[in-house]
DNA sequence: GCAAGGTC
């Protein structure tokens, strides 16, 4: 009988491709009992020595297979104190969801000889990969335990990862194990501190969860951060000097060199040499190529951000849209944070799928007709998925609203990545009136070029400057003092929150829009739409507490934000913090920790040890026990000086006076 | 009733 392999992938649309691949799509489907979503194919495939010709089982798990969990004893709020939660024996479990998924990767272990696992190639696939084992294991102690490396399902790649396996990193295991435990014990242990402390406060307090975690919680600081700066702004008056010039029936304004100055006095010092001087001589005159650059290949962080920019759809929405259309098999898969596609991919391929659209069918034609070039390369690169693009054409009238709109979106901005830059020639004149330099730029755009399919984006030529020589003098039709006054920030946007997010190493592509769907739910933040009224996530008041304060919307109404420019009505959403919030925040940081818990520092240190760990640099025993040791410290703080914190709830939520 | 990370 032959040699039989049991491959494993982490979700099931890879166990598919993969089995397709390499069986030749010869091969048979079972379901599996008790899950609906996984399938086990059967095929034979010559593996490299020693395995040779063998019948092979592909499945999938999806996504982890287990959880952590305190034990029985510790798992009830009040069963012991909070922070005993620090070091409180855990133990894995199998997530009750997944029992039939683990159940059958330990039974089709029992007769195999090897296992191939085929979770993705990043941390987490690598965890996975470990659940599986351990799985397998349990039907047959003496397996072999192998791993296919590959970062995509093409053909080829698939099968030269099948030859040449290699063995699971025991290092990206150990990472990723102590981050699982440490964001239990952390979260865990603040939020039921947290939950109990402020409960006796009364009022809205009462009874809710006020959850603390390494991820909400920074998020809820950078809303908090902005909401401060934007309070406490004050505005500054500040002069500038333009200088007008009506030539060929064209009025030419050319801006200041120095901008603008806080100084009037100063101005109207440099405004009166400039009369005095009444002439104007051109000092500089230029014309230069310019061009635009096509958008890079598209990952998940920039979908979610464009998608709250152009689409008007929160983060939390575009990914599951997205998540629907990949599962239709419309898209590639959306969690991505890779912005380079490989060599070998045949882009061209994906472009003649799109020709039969009716909107940019007509250009994917005109890209195979010559207009095609290779996209930029990006500098991300997760080694386990490739950039988010079309699969396969749909046609739109088969499409809900929201998922037409994503599809569209994913297809044009596949399309721009194929195409060239826009082109165009740039035209600045540069005058001298007196001591001071003013300039005026034009603009023409000579080939529109990507911007073509792709209406996100703006450029325009701008109202030809009239001609100019070098050298030739002239007086100005006019020259005028202008005066303004600084504008504040507005509040924070859903695409500012997620950049910060990303800079910061707060949560991942597939988990910023959770934590951001997580603090609406908690009640520490709500949205509204820019220049209107509050909106809250699910049912209650966002604007917790009685009496609490109300702010207005401010004076940021229509500045310091993207002004969207795409397809989609409605307005922006901005973040603000409810009074809950705000007090959390607050507080923490009135505590005076060297490192505040709402700011994104620690979070950030995790991520770096992580990394340590995977590099060998450091042990996951080292890494568990000084973060341990850090957060106890900083609860222990916490708690002695939990007065802190309640009288910030005081004066925010219950607008006490201090 | 707590977290963050996978994925459906």
């Amino acid at each position: 009988m032959a040699r039989k392999i049991l491959c494993v992938a982490e979700k099931p649309s890879i166990a598919k491709s993969v089995a397709q691949h390499l069986s030749g799509g010869q091969f048979n489907t079972h379901s599996i009992r008790g899950n609906t979503f996984i399938k086990n194919y059967e095929f034979d495939f010559n593996f490299n020595p020693p395995w040779g010709q063998c019948s092979v089982t592909m499945t999938s798990v999806i996504g982890h297979l287990t959880s952590l969990e305190f034990n029985e004893q510790y798992r009830k709020w009040h069963s012991c104190s909070p922070v005993r939660l620090f070091d409180a024996p855990v133990e894995t479990e199998v997530d009750k969801d997944k029992k039939a998924i683990a159940d059958n990767i330990t039974a089709q272990a029992r007769y195999a000889k090897a296992l191939f696992i085929w979770t993705d190639c990043d941390r987490e696939g690598e965890h996975i990969g470990a659940e599986v084992r351990q799985s397998a294991y349990k039907g047959n102690g003496t397996i072999e335990v192998k791993r296919a490396q590959f970062s995509n399902t093409e053909r080829a790649h698939v099968i030269r990862a099948a030859h040449n396996p290699i063995n699971l990193d025991e290092r990206q295991v150990n990472a990723v194990s102590a981050r699982i435990e440490l964001d239990l014990r952390l979260g865990a242990a603040f939020t039921r501190f947290q939950t109990l402390t402020l409960r006796t406060l009364g009022g809205d307090l009462e009874d809710r969860v006020i959850s603390y975690g390494s991820c909400q919680f920074p998020t809820l600081g950078f809303v908090v951060d902005r909401y401060f700066r934007v309070k406490q702004f004050v505005p500054e008056n500040f002069w500038s000097i333009k200088v007008m010039h009506k030539r060929d029936d064209v009025e030419v304004t050319f801006s200041w060199r120095r901008h603008r100055l806080f100084d009037r006095a100063s101005v109207v010092i440099l405004f009166e040499r400039c009369l005095t001087a009444r002439i104007a001589k051109v000092i500089k005159l230029q014309k230069k190529p310019t061009s635009k650059w096509r958008p890079l290949p598209l990952t998940t962080v920039e979908l979610q951000k464009l998608g709250s920019m152009f689409l008007r759809m929160d983060s939390q929405r575009v990914m599951k849209v997205a998540e629907d259309l990949y599962n239709k098999g419309w898209i590639s898969y959306p969690r991505t944070e890779t912005d380079s596609f490989d060599k070998g991919m045949d882009l061209k391929k994906l472009i003649e799928k799109q020709e039969q659209d009716q909107a940019w069918g007509g250009y994917a034609t005109s890209l195979l007709r010559g207009g095609f070039r290779q996209p930029r390369s990006g500098r991300h690169n997760d080694q386990a998925h490739p950039p988010i693009h079309p699969v396969n054409f749909v046609a739109s009238g088969s499409l809900s609203g929201d998922e037409r709109r994503v599809y569209e979106f994913v297809v044009r901005r596949f399309l721009a990545c194929c195409s060239e830059d826009a082109k165009g020639e740039s035209t600045t004149v540069e005058i001298e009136c007196g001591d001071e330099i003013f300039f005026a730029n034009g603009l023409l755009v000579l080939e529109r070029n990507y911007l073509e399919v792709y209406p996100y984006e703006k450029w325009n030529s701008s109202q030809p400057l009239p001609r100019f020589s070098l050298h030739e003098t002239f007086e100005p039709t006019e020259a005028n003092i202008t005066e303004g006054e600084t504008s504040p920030p507005g509040y924070l946007t859903e695409p500012e929150l997620i950049s910060l997010m990303d800079a910061n190493g707060i949560g991942t592509d597939a988990t910023m829009a959770e934590h951001i769907a997580k603090i609406k739910e908690r009640e520490y933040v709500m949205t509204q739409p820019r220049g209107g009224g509050a909106q809250t996530n699910g049912n209650g008041n966002g604007n917790s507490g009685r009496g609490g304060r109300r702010e207005r919307s401010g004076r940021g109404g229509a500045q310091g934000g993207n002004n969207a420019t795409g397809s989609g009505g409605g307005s922006v959403q901005q973040f603000i913090p409810t009074t809950l919030g705000v007090a959390l925040i607050e507080g923490y940081n009135g505590i005076g920790l060297e490192t505040s818990l709402g700011k994104p520092f620690l979070r950030k240190e995790m991520e770096i040890k992580m990394k340590q760990i995977c590099a060998g640099t450091k042990s996951r025993n080292d890494f568990v026990n000084e973060t341990i040791e850090q957060y106890t410290e900083l609860f222990v703080r916490t708690q002695q000086q939990v007065d802190v914190l309640k009288a910030a709830c005081r004066k925010y939520v219950f607008g006490e006076q201090p």
